[in-house]
DNA sequence: TTCTTCATCTGGACTAGACCATAGCTCGGT
DNA sequence: ACCGAGCTATGGTCTAGTCCAGATGAAGAA
């Protein structure tokens, strides 16, 4: 109904065949360059600002910053303004625990259980803890935070019929992986984990104080115990814009 | 200038502390239930169709899919359709090569080298290849190739004090790892990597035949050589939404 | 002084519609 | 038969503006 009528619409500047890069994308690398100007946490200017002194639409800005959230490079509160953000996190990929993981890292791990319930096993669980189909799953949700800063909701399963009472034992070990130890005498000695990207859905956006769709980190790990024996079937969805996993490996002898 | 008059705007079914789930996220949902109930490659509704049939604009419906193409659920072409995507490939995090790596997944691996150059050690350079800031770094960009299909950038930085001509030696050997060994008499016998994302820059997605702003997992790689003496520095790109990463843990003598 | 209300700023969601770029088909001319 | 020009459908980019929702602070009431 409105549009520009006439004034360059929205066009390159190259004519021919030259590189065609969005104008979003443009504003996204001027905004980079006024983030890397600041310290982390400072304030961006507002979106409608933006919009006006790069001399786009305010919609245009937001998909540039959009990005930039995503590559946790800016961080965006309703109400209050777009910020700078701090670098991001690593997590060891060996076979540790997460207090173990944050100890190393100088930061002050916890834990907060998000729900506990026991769940009947359809194929897939079937097939990765070894139970029948049907069988009673023992499901365990938690937040993982850092320091007071949540960085992942970690779901693990666990065969109710090999850990029976494992929900009480909960209550009295410290972790899981203690309580498994030391009431049942059962430790991971082995694990297969996978990495990937994921989106952000509402529920984990909002417990991981991020938002809707942006990129997660999806680690599923699959343990098994010395005999190989499956014990548990993790899956952990971390802020991919806080994150990063890093490994140590050794050449396999050629 | 226009927008709706009356007819409840854009507002959430529940009133009160609800849910609070943007209509974008339901759209993703419906679509994602119709993109399972089809085979790879199927061809989805039109962007302007879906829009009518689920009541909403084609912004919002751009919104939905944008994330369902991030997460590797549909592919978009420009001019042809929406499809639905082929379900994600894996790569082993140990310390093989990339021809390893595809073969033990009955693929068909290549590469292609995009760009081979010398460039001047800025501080990051030098910290990380143990090199003085300014001297030589052989940088060789790749694009890695599963089955004709692009998988990954990779650049690798090399110290050119330590591998003189190297530039040359490429082009005998038929790999960078072979080219170390037989050439130099190095092996990498150790390495770190670190696992992230980020997002698509407009030349990557050209190369790798996604869409800009788009997940990616950014795998960088910091080898040695069984002295601990640097060898390379890797930088991969790997299309988030075609590839993940998996890697077998065994637990540290307790 | 203290609390409440309200204005206002910021980001979040959404709309309707414009034009651009690409793919592929159709139809006419040679 | 062949080829090229157009048409048309699809996704890609962008605009201008609306309304919603959270945060904050100032003005005013108690």
């Amino acid at each position: 109904m409105t549009t520009h009528v006439s004034s360059t619409p929205h066009r390159r500047a190259a004519p021919g065949r030259a590189a065609r890069v969005p104008k979003y994308y443009q504003v996204k690398q001027q905004v980079l360059a006024m983030t890397e100007a600041l310290a982390p946490g400072s304030r961006m200017p507002a979106e409608r600002l933006l919009a006006v002194r790069l001399d786009t639409s305010r919609t245009t800005v937001r998909q540039a910053l959009q990005e930039l959230v995503g590559e946790g490079r800016l961080d965006r509160i309703q109400g209050k303004g777009t910020f700078v953000a701090r670098p991001k996190l690593s997590r060891t990929l060996l076979l540790t625990s997460h207090t173990e993981d944050m100890h190393a890292q100088g930061l002050r791990p916890a834990s907060r259980v998000l729900d506990i319930r026991h769940v009947e096993a359809d194929e897939k669980l079937s097939a990765v803890l070894g139970v029948a189909v049907g069988d009673g799953v023992l499901r365990v949700e938690r937040l993982r935070l850092a320091s007071g800063e949540p960085m992942a909701i970690e779901t693990t399963h666990l065969s109710a019929r090999r850990f029976p009472g494992l929900h009480r034992s909960l209550a009295t070990y410290r972790s899981l992986y203690t309580a498994l130890a030391e009431a049942y005498g059962v430790r991971p000695a082995e694990a297969e984990e996978a990495i990937e990207t994921s989106l952000a859905t509402p529920r984990e956006a909002a417990l991981l104080a991020t938002e809707v769709g942006l990129p997660m980190l999806l680690l599923s790990r699959h343990s098994r115990d010395a005999h190989g024996t499956p014990v548990e079937w993790v899956r952990s969805v971390y802020r991919g814009s806080r994150y990063k996993f890093t490994v140590t490996l050794m050449r396999p002898a050629d």
